[in-house]
DNA sequence: ATTTTTATTTAGAATAATTCTTGATCTCAA
DNA sequence: TTGAGATCAAGAATTATTCTAAATAAAAAT
């Protein structure tokens, strides 16, 4: 007989979220999302994760994406086509994507606004997931001159 | 033919889009999206593009979505990260995609609604562009009992 | 503790959407 | 009409991602 206990795991390895199990690769990876909150893609993990532990390959570091953006954990970024790039935080925020300085920022929600109350959505639909994407200039980018294009 | 509106159908090939020259090409491509506004992606535009010009090419199809979504003709829609699709509806507007028909919904912006005002931007950010992307269950697919999980 | 089962990791091949390259063709303007 | 520049077509190339299969590790059962 599997195993066929949905929820609720024990020991070790697990971290409460369903089925999910931490283990040293993930946990690399993850720490690496925690370290630099910066939204890296999955190449950028994988480099930076190979400097925790050497002999992490890059199929690993895509199946630990997908498994903790599944398992909640995470959360997968996408701007246009581009590459995906991963973030730890689990407050419900937007992203800015800046494309002077090409980073992403994270904007939080305000207390009370209510997302779906600007939209005039048809009478039934069942929401699961908004995602809210910004372009623009950053501040910082913004106030630099146009003359003073360099870096930042 | 179908469709007589608005933009790009001026005398010559000029649209007043900027540099934007429409084409036979263009036209057809722009006239699939407009025939039709079911969001296509660029393979079933092309399926579509041969109906009206056999000879036309995937490559020209590509460039085509592409000059008309720089010129701002139509608009290029992306939910994580499938193939891009493409609309003509130039309103500000959303997308919902239900996980069920896997169609795409423009969802419009209520009159007096203020997106940025929900977030915590900070000061001194230039907003280009939002992208809002809504993912669940339509109505009809959420009406649908779970047993007719048929088609539609 | 040893065996059995199951999940995870790894390396590389495969995929799919998109972009690039090159030469041909078309359009506009002189 | 000619020349310049834009656009098109066909296929090769690219790239992020997914898949495959074998090896390893972890958990469960004996």
């Amino acid at each position: 007989m599997p195993h066929s206990s949905s929820i609720a795991e024990s020991a070790s390895t697990h971290s409460g979220f369903g089925d999910f199990r931490m283990t040293k690769q993930r946990k690399v990876v993850y720490d690496v999302l925690m370290d630099e909150r910066d939204h890296p893609t999955a190449s950028e993990v994988f480099l930076r994760a190979k400097g925790k532990m050497p002999g992490i390959s890059l199929a690993t570091v895509y199946n630990c994406l997908e498994t903790m953006t599944q398992a909640g954990l995470i959360k997968q970024v996408n701007v246009d086509r581009e590459a995906s790039r991963y973030c730890p935080n689990l407050r419900p925020h937007a992203h800015f994507f800046c494309s002077e300085c090409e980073q992403i920022y994270d904007i939080d929600l305000r207390r009370h606004a209510d997302l779906e109350a600007a939209w005039e959505l048809p009478e039934g639909s069942r929401i699961d997931h908004v995602d809210v994407a910004m372009k623009g200039v950053c501040p910082k980018c913004g106030s630099a001159t146009d003359l003073s294009k360099s870096e930042n």
